[in-house]
DNA sequence: TCTGTTTTACACTGATCAGAGAAAAATTGA
DNA sequence: TCAATTTTTCTCTGATCAGTGTAAAACAGA
């Protein structure tokens, strides 16, 4: 038929992602992208498209790692106290991690022109946050049904909160700060519920 | 002597804070800066040196608007919990202004690529997280001597706690989070204490 | 071996980038 | 009115940007 893709997919929007995660979209040039994927330019764009394209793959990509990961243990059934903390642990850990220093690309693209003007993007944006809310108002609803929070709580309200906590410890690990700081935060989080 | 000068320096340097908090330091260009501020390009470079210069003078001017006034209320002697909830209400309210939604340039600045980069960049980030804390510790201390935070709180914790707290409702303001959740993060965040 | 198809490598485009050079314009002191 | 000084306006530079055009390379089927 044709000539085959010499490389593999997977691991190209895999280094899109990084490189995304590392400068952002804007400052983020072709040449980069080429670097961290592997690929020459016309290989790109043939297989992903444009720029834009690539950014909006990676968010997706972004955000099934992150749930598929990070929040996997919010994803079950039964979901409760112990695996609202147990994301933060894991987000802790991720701090500690070359790539989990590099933050959390749907926060760090809230920050970005793009998620402004590009609806496609800014709706990735509060899709994410609103799907991490709705994980966590779960996990709060049955923590209260089992009586690990109180039944007089409002679960949306900390579902907001929780969520939030998800954002700082992110936006916290990709500005360099200490684990300690971190833990500060995942405590008082969970001392609040 | 010489030529006087046909701007204000005051007004050029909030037009310059003003487009680095809408497009950041690596998206913004030098004819944005130009049209931000109404200074030519020549001008721009003769009263503030280059674009590094620019923002880094920014990211100052920035932290002395954020301290004068909306961490304002932390700033005085006594301060206590009924300041700590001021604070978030002042950052609340301006979420809902057309600057406000903007963000804050030091939790925007955390995600540049430029933050992880250049040494001063990275310590206005920092310093100005640990700022933030420390206002934070000292209004829980007071407010632990005055009774109205258990004294069995350990201070430092809690107050990286609400840095923290203030780091993601700025980030979920730029995201365009509605003033609901704002207000639930506040809500439970001083339930908290 | 040849044809058709797709991927590859590489040069090229016009636009825009940050910054510098040159000279006119605007002022003060002489 | 003139010299000195600084700001302004405008042009220019080499680099880099996102994206494209071209043709060689690599395969499958005939």
């Amino acid at each position: 038929m044709a000539r085959p893709r010499e490389f593999d997919e997977d691991e190209a929007r895999a280094g899109v992602m990084r490189a995304f995660l590392t400068k952002g979209y804007a400052d983020t040039s072709l040449s980069d992208l080429e670097a961290a994927s592997g690929l020459g330019r016309k290989s790109l764009y043939n297989a992903f498209g444009d720029k834009r394209a690539l950014f909006v793959r990676a968010l997706a990509d972004f955000r099934h790692l992150a749930v598929a990961e990070t929040l996997a243990p919010l994803g079950g059934d039964g979901v409760g106290r112990a695996e609202i903390a147990a994301v933060y642990d894991r987000l802790i850990a991720l701090a500690d991690t070359e790539i989990g220093r590099l933050g959390c690309l749907i926060c760090n693209t809230a920050r970005e022109d793009i998620a402004r003007h590009d609806a496609e993007v800014g709706a990735a944006v509060t899709d994410y946050f609103a799907h991490v809310t709705a994980l966590m108002q779960r996990a709060v609803e049955t923590a209260q049904a089992r009586g690990e929070i109180a039944p007089s709580r409002d679960a949306a309200t900390l579902g907001q909160f929780l969520m939030a906590i998800v954002v700082a410890l992110s936006v916290l690990a990709r500005a360099g700060a200490p684990g300690e700081t971190l833990a500060a935060v995942r405590d008082e989080a969970l001392t609040a519920l």
